[in-house]
DNA sequence: TTCGATGCAAATAGTTTGCATTCTA
DNA sequence: TAGAATGCAAACTATTTGCATCGAA
């Protein structure tokens, strides 16, 4: 569990899907039946969606997909099942500027710079945020969450522009 | 694509009051005429509650404090002056993690850790970014802009609450 | 057969907008 | 007196909640 600058685990811990040729989904709804939970197809397909598309997925877009293959789910169903997943430390979610917060996997751990002009989104390791991680906790005793807000700012080629214009 | 509102003029520079005995106040107001705005009672109120109260407030408390003086003006008011004097460059938004948008001077820069179990704010001079702003242009030629989102994670006693659970 | 999960509607929070009216320059 | 700014209501986005019903264990 090295974490980078001896960072300690904020939240639950992170879930990660297990070694080996498991099935990912199955380990999911597995952790959701030991904590009582049951499952039902929304969170089946719900789960299968996060291990299939893209991440850093809005709750809407989720629900798209998820509509895909129970057309009736309804997106508060799925608010309150990622609420559930997130408290069990399968995904986490993450606010990228203004406008909904994304999920994805826990077990994808990295930060965002996000564009203010363009909405690039990179995703960078953790490791980027060192040096801030120590300089805050050695002045402050505060220790950061690289990874729940962006760090806003202008990517290359906007900062480029904005630099021309003086 | 997932374009959340618009890119608006992206913000002047930041304006300074000016200095020596001129009221801040005034500097403001002439800075609103200069555009050919009209200097009207909510927005000599709001200016004035700006530079007086104490900084980070949401634009609901600002509306508070200028119905003290001027009971009728209205929060969609309030919003409408903010964004002008953002435009100005005289206030800047910053997010502190969920809940509504604070303001504060423009003149006042610093970035923000914010505590994500109790909200405490820290206002950190922005030299504390510099190694995460120097690590974002190596990599990735990302110019952080470290002002308008806090940093969450955890301040001291909350950090060290949660270290002894393990 | 129980109680957790769902669908739906409605509430909520924060912010923005349309429009007729008011008031500054 | 032109047109910028306002008050008000209503729209809007993202999310949460109450409640009757449904269904997994």
């Amino acid at each position: 569990m090295a974490r980078t600058g001896g960072a300690k685990d904020a939240g639950s811990a992170a879930w990660a899907p297990p070694a080996g040729d498991d099935d990912p989904v199955e380990a999911v709804l597995d952790l959701l039946r030991a904590r009582g939970g049951r499952v039902t197809t929304s969170r089946r397909v719900l789960v299968t969606a996060l291990f299939g598309g893209e991440d850093h997925r809005t709750a809407e877009a989720l629900a798209r997909a998820v509509q895909e293959v129970a057309p009736d789910v309804h997106l508060s169903t799925i608010y309150r099942n990622l609420e559930e997943l997130e408290a069990l430390g399968v995904v986490v979610h993450a606010h990228l500027g203004h406008g909904p917060a994304t999920y994805h996997l826990a077990s994808e751990l990295h930060g965002h710079l996000v564009c203010e002009v363009c909405d690039a989104t990179i995703e960078v390791p953790l490791a980027v945020f060192a040096a801030l991680e120590a300089e805050a906790r050695r002045r402050y005793g505060f220790v950061i969450d690289p990874r729940h807000f962006a760090v806003l700012g202008r990517c290359s080629s906007c900062a480029g522009a904005t630099q021309e214009r003086g």
